[in-house]
DNA sequence: TCATGTGTTACAGTTAATGTAACATATATT
DNA sequence: AATATATGTTACATTAACTGTAACACATGA
């Protein structure tokens, strides 16, 4: 999954577990009303669990329930949680170093100036809760 | 390519265009001096060409040349004229609408968050001319 | 006329993403 | 204690995307 798409399948599981928090939830059920496939979910919840964002129980009727209420949970948190490799897939050619230095000064730019974006993409998450995410989907 | 690696490899050879400016350079010569690939480079020059950014002349003796002085070629256009499907990769997973609205929801909030950041990072890049480029990967 | 260079397409080889399945571990429930 | 249920993790086959390179039609300066 690319880090977009593991961030979003990431809201629409907590939405659903905002939304129905009175018992845990499973990653069956979870799939089944967000259409995101069951193992990803758990690989993602597990992840998020990690981090304090959700809590299991496992076993019968157990599941995935949100760790702390809605306006706690950050989205940059999330983002972090879940994404090992860091970024937003802005690479650069790795250039072997036998070529002129011009080529890797501008490869030293570029990884500057994408870290910088980075870190912007960063800070606009950082304002943005979970519950701000459930009331701008709120259906009704 | 992706689009982060096209921005600087497209950066390294009008670089390298500017501090050759003397008479049109060939995708050969660019792609040795680069470590780019000729035949890459002549698709994105071309791309740039269409937006008046190089120009070029065939025919022996011809190549590319920059259509205009560094402080006038802006990072943004630049990314502009060789990004054709846009977007830093930002995807959302293409739900089948028999699920219910929340997921819909969730990517269509993703997808508006999505294009906020694309705006920003073309805001950001709007700042930036070749000139300042120059400048800051100077070797001497 | 001919060598040179662009613009574009095609292709094989490699890498990455995707969806699914499988299973060991853990734990409520009966 | 036994069992059904659920997580956490790994593996895998399929598909899609990227990568580097080659090839060639078209154009043009010499």
């Amino acid at each position: 999954m690319s880090a977009s798409t593991k961030l979003s399948n990431s809201v629409k599981a907590l939405c659903f577990l905002a939304r129905n928090s009175s018992e845990p939830q499973s990653s069956a059920t979870i799939s089944h009303h967000t259409g995101v496939n069951a193992s990803k979910l758990r690989k993602l919840l597990a992840d998020l669990a990690k981090i304090k964002v959700v809590n299991t129980t496992k076993g019968a009727s157990g599941g995935y329930f949100l760790a702390r209420p809605p306006e706690k949970i950050h989205l940059q948190e999330i983002y972090c949680g879940i994404e090992d490799r860091k970024a937003f897939h802005l690479d650069v050619t790795h250039t072997d170093l036998t070529k002129s230095g011009e080529a890797a000064a501008v490869n030293a730019y570029f990884l500057k100036l994408f870290s910088e974006i980075q870190v912007d993409i960063e800070d606009k998450m950082r304002t943005l809760t979970l519950a701000s995410i459930l009331e701008a989907t709120a259906s009704n």
